[in-house]
DNA sequence: GCAGGGCCACAACCTTCAGTTATGCAAGTC
DNA sequence: GACTTGCATAACTGAAGGTTGTGGCCCTGC
């Protein structure tokens, strides 16, 4: 089976007309129409069946359908690797980090790094962690820094700092006798919250957590990241667990904050490939990540 | 990066050497140079460094090489699917097992059917469980008939009949007296065994249950299949633990057997895939293997 | 040191096939 | 019944991929 053969497959069903995917992969209709009578010919059995002038999945293309998409998909992956590696070395500093390290953490510290290195240029990226995992192994970004816990791939993982999972209220929520306390976890119970999608680890984590209270905390709002969280509680949503970056956005005016009383502490990583070293911009960029986030988390 | 170079890329990988792969893509050796070079150029960096005339693959060539790889070997099962379902129904009963059932079991059941259906045409493959679940997916043979524990695939699972692990021993090793009683598992402390090879996930759980023994069982054999296994007995290397098909192989008489006194039947399965329902011819001969299998393991 | 063989690159030429435009036909839509 | 949408066919074109022939480089063995 060709690759064009697969392509047209693949358009063919994403489009679902022959027109459509003649589109798509930028040829004529008639060479579409061509190339899949070819494929269908040397397959030795139909794809489509031809009803009514449009073109119907065969019972035999439903079960191709999974094998064939996965290596569309693994070919464009191998498209993206060999773009990244001809370009590479053309920036010294390729980061990417997720939506809560990207507020403040991570720009403060390229300020600083383009202080040390005027010249340099640096790319930046934010990343939920499954697509910063890609991202990193098909070479398109050099350093990723996250929260989650990405395990198994194999990426090098160095924990740059540990922090508290935070509560964050709206305004005047506790008293200011209280903030210094942390905030035992049975507390929360029969409270209003804000949710933490379930692909975030972290938050997959605290909310089973939850589940244990009773009566359970009530979450009727659920958001992808913990920047949305700090938005709707600075708006008196309810409360919400998040790591203490976000916690602290905004100098930490627009909400109130307290640990949570937790034996589990939030760990800020930087993930890289294994095989290819840090540079010496990349490490000293780390190396402020790092200071900057203690001095940071060190903060009320 | 067309297909083409893909392959061509692989090729020089395997034979080291550009004339030998122009030789297993059946192209001449000016073509796959030049090949060779469109796909460097498209990339816009070189995939082998000419040293001394001969090619070398570069850094970048070795970052790329797991991942065409996979695309590779996903293209030639997608060929092998398609190949299969082109002659589809041609074949009603296409059987694949392990090597113990293809002993006597599935041979027997299969001349029983053909007293049933003489008109049938069969076909038989005996693979390891990896393989056979691949042959499944591809639509190579229509069942599997396997003694392993064959998980997480998406495949339907039926087991037609349980039985017991069995102890086989050179002849007269065991007076009669105790050929009638279970054998506990710390007799085998400190005695000579035939290993089966780790893939074998019966074969890893007995071990490890032999390695809490002490002394533990020698082992200084290890083979792949159990009638190995069976014919190392037979010849007095050792004792051996073996499915009780094996164990009954040749009628009980090249060996001794006695059942091994433990909380765990080895169970004889059926794998099929969950698309399609088997059909009539298929399921008939599913209940004489049950039938078989039964009336094989009620023998002592 | 020189002949020979293995391997890669270049050149000139040829064939095939994927692409084009133009057109026809069937079926649904208003 | 006119119009639109979608697939198939026909005739043509160009580029890509193939061929043979040749030359240079390097190692090897006499």
């Amino acid at each position: 089976m060709r690759l064009r053969y697969i392509e047209l497959f693949h358009a063919v069903l994403t489009t679902g007309s022959l027109t459509g995917a003649a589109n798509l992969l930028n040829i004529s209709q008639p060479a579409a129409s061509k190339a899949l009578q070819q494929a269908e010919q040397q397959l030795g059995f139909a794809l489509f069946s031809r009803v009514r002038g449009r073109l119907l999945p065969t019972e035999q293309a439903l079960l191709l359908r999974q094998r064939i998409e996965k290596i569309i998909q693994e070919l464009n992956e191998l498209q993206r690797l060999t773009a990244n590696m001809s370009l590479t070395d053309s920036c010294p500093l390729r980061v990417t980090c997720t939506p809560a390290l990207a507020q403040s953490l991570v720009p403060d510290a390229v300020t600083l790094l383009r202080k040390i290195f005027p010249g340099t240029s640096v790319e930046l990226f934010t990343q939920h962690s499954a697509v910063m995992c890609e991202s990193l192994l098909l070479h398109e970004t050099d350093i990723g820094l996250t929260l989650q816990d990405t395990g198994r791939q194999n990426l090098c993982r160095e924990p740059l700092c540990r922090g508290q999972v935070m509560v964050i209220a709206p305004p005047d929520w506790w008293s200011v006798a209280e903030l210094k306390r942390p905030l035992p976890i049975t507390a929360l119970a029969g409270q209003p919250m804000i949710g933490i999608a379930v692909q975030d680890a972290l938050g997959n984590m605290l909310q089973s957590h939850l589940a244990q209270l009773s009566p359970a905390p009530r979450t009727p709002v659920r958001v992808q990241t913990y920047q949305l969280a700090h938005s709707l509680v600075a708006q008196g949503e309810g409360l919400a667990l998040v790591d203490p970056f976000t916690a602290r956005r905004d100098g930490g005016k627009a909400v109130q904050m307290r640990p949570l009383d937790l034996r589990m502490d939030v760990v800020l990583y930087a993930i890289y490939r294994p095989d290819s070293p840090l540079n010496a911009v990349q490490k000293r960029f780390l190396g402020l990540v790092r200071q900057l986030a203690q001095r940071l988390l060190a903060t009320v």
